[in-house]
RNA sequence: GUCGCGUUCGUCUAGUCCGGCCCAGGACCCCAGGAUUUCAUCCUGGUAACAAGAGUUCAAAUCUCUUACGCGACGCCA
């Protein structure tokens, strides 16, 4: 068994084409078949080298990996001029040299009167021998097909017309060299957006002339942006790898990915060999569905919660890089990250909660420090207590703090807030002795002495 | 416009095939309590939906029809 994802080149591997993949893969998985890559690059105009790379980063970025491919379609040019060549000989096919002009004409006339705009198949009996190439699409009858996801379709042939199968350069189209791809490469099924619904029954047409057997076709409904629309750019990044950049964790992207448009009962989270065991054609939803950010925030998070500090560390590489985080002094990274896991919501979060552990400041955030930096004896007991402390471990810092509280008879969070600030710069530390743990003992008294020299300056 | 597809809480969905166990369940968000050294986490509870109408039936979210709305296709794009 195999399954393909096709994605053409013209820009990064969206949202929408990463749950294609997604799906075409788990398919193939759970089939203990074959995921074909393919690149539909016929479009020369639009095609790019860097759009390839961006969809094979992007792939191997989800650690969806393909067992064939990644295949050309520019490499298979010769085969598809056979196919045409084949379709000429055999009386199936025909050259039509309407210009673009009166195709245009025809199209505006047709919509005017309130039809189908269509190619009125003016070239078909005219044995031309240049030009484009036609596919004679049968006049009468019904194409029906049994769609895994939407079910029976069937649209009767008069709705369709002789489709364009090369091009005046001789170069294939989309849909003459999806079939032939698809025939070639042995495709079981083929998942892709419904956005083809309407393309399979040409192809249907052009499979039955080529003798060809058919495939199973699953279409999947599309991806919607919060208001309803489909999904683009106005409604935040849909590229896969601004998510990475954004702080999210693959597998809570695909596990998001995976939950839009299907689903096993009530389950919500899934392992990547989960999603594999479990995944049906049936159970995939035939309406379109709403990207929701929130959701895969949470994911996110739940994802980060019980990940292994070895994996967080290894994605959080690309973070700690980009802003420009040097951790080979300091606490150890382990103990840090299982800190913070609990309290990151994203990489990004993640990594910027790292800065105080490994970074210094120059000064704290000005409304926490107003409110919390007023009493200088409680802090200058603090450090002198500290300063003493010879075993700088979470459990000694902590008998610490409750000694100055007891000495100067105040609550835990009278001397325990401001010293969280002193610590972080910003207020954004969880337990405050683990916190000063980590960050260290020098560090910490020279972020006290900060605190001192801010209340002395305030009261000058 | 024509054709195709779709429609359960704000969002993702279960239930629809084989009508009763559904005055519709779970999750996100939101709200209220509790726990906690802030935040976060955690626990408990709450709000909220079968697009509309008609029909079949003892019984309909589930079957049939009509309407509305949404999306898609209608390219020498894929």
């Amino acid at each position: 068994m195999k399954s393909r994802f096709a994605p053409s080149p013209t820009g990064y591997l969206h949202i929408g084409g990463a749950r294609t993949a997604l799906f075409a893969w788990a398919w193939a998985r759970k089939q203990q078949g074959q995921f074909v890559l393919r690149i539909e690059d016929t479009d020369r105009e639009r095609s790019t080298q860097a759009s390839v790379d961006a969809i094979l980063d992007g792939m191997n970025w989800l650690g969806l990996a393909h067992d064939e491919g990644p295949f050309y379609q520019t490499d298979r040019f010769d085969r598809y001029k056979e196919i045409i060549q084949q379709l000429l000989n055999e009386d199936k096919a025909y050259y039509c040299e309407c210009s673009k002009e009166r195709l245009q004409i025809l199209r505006d006339e047709l919509t005017e009167k309130g039809e189908k705009a269509k190619y009125d198949g003016c070239c078909r009996d005219k044995n031309l021998s240049s030009g484009v190439v036609r596919f004679k699409n049968p006049l009468e009858g019904v194409v029906a097909f049994n769609d895994a996801v939407k079910g029976k379709i069937s649209i009767a042939n008069k709705e369709l017309d002789d489709l364009i199968i090369a091009r005046t350069d001789g170069t294939p189209t989309y849909n003459l060299t999806v079939v032939v791809d698809d025939y070639d490469m042995e495709i079981d099924t083929v998942i892709r957006g419904d956005d083809h619904i309407n393309n399979t029954p040409r192809q249907i047409n052009l499979y039955q002339a080529l003798n060809w057997r058919l495939p199973e076709f699953a279409h999947l409904p599309m991806i919607l942006g919060s208001d309803g629309a489909r999904l683009s750019k106005r409604h935040g990044a849909v590229s896969v790898m601004a998510y990475r950049d954004e702080g999210f964790l693959p597998e809570a992207l695909l596990n998001y990915l995976v939950r839009l448009g299907w689903s096993h009962g009530d389950q919500e989270i899934f392992t990547l060999a989960e999603i594999v065991e479990l995944f049906e054609l049936k159970n995939i939803n035939k309406a379109p569905a709403s990207f929701n950010q929130e959701k895969l925030i949470w994911l996110n998070q739940e994802y980060i919660k019980s990940a292994d500090v070895e994996h967080l560390i290894k994605n959080l590489a690309w973070h700690l890089d980009h802003q420009q985080i040097d951790t080979s002094t300091g606490p150890a990274l382990e103990l840090v990250v299982e800190h913070l896991q609990e309290r990151s919501k994203t990489l990004v979060e993640m990594a910027e909660g790292m800065k105080m552990f490994y970074q210094d400041f120059d000064e704290f955030n000005e409304k926490l420090a107003k409110k919390q930096f007023k009493d200088s004896q409680s802090i200058q007991l603090l450090m002198t207590k500290l300063n003493s402390l010879d075993d700088w471990v979470a459990s000694n810092i902590k008998d610490q703090i409750k000694q100055v509280c007891e000495e100067l008879d105040i609550g835990f969070g009278k001397i325990g807030q401001p010293f969280r600030l002193a610590l972080s710069g910003n207020g954004n530390a969880g337990n405050i002795d683990i916190v000063a743990q980590l960050v260290g003992k020098d560090r910490t008294l020279a972020r006290l002495q900060m605190a001192l020299d801010y209340i002395s300056q305030r009261s000058d």
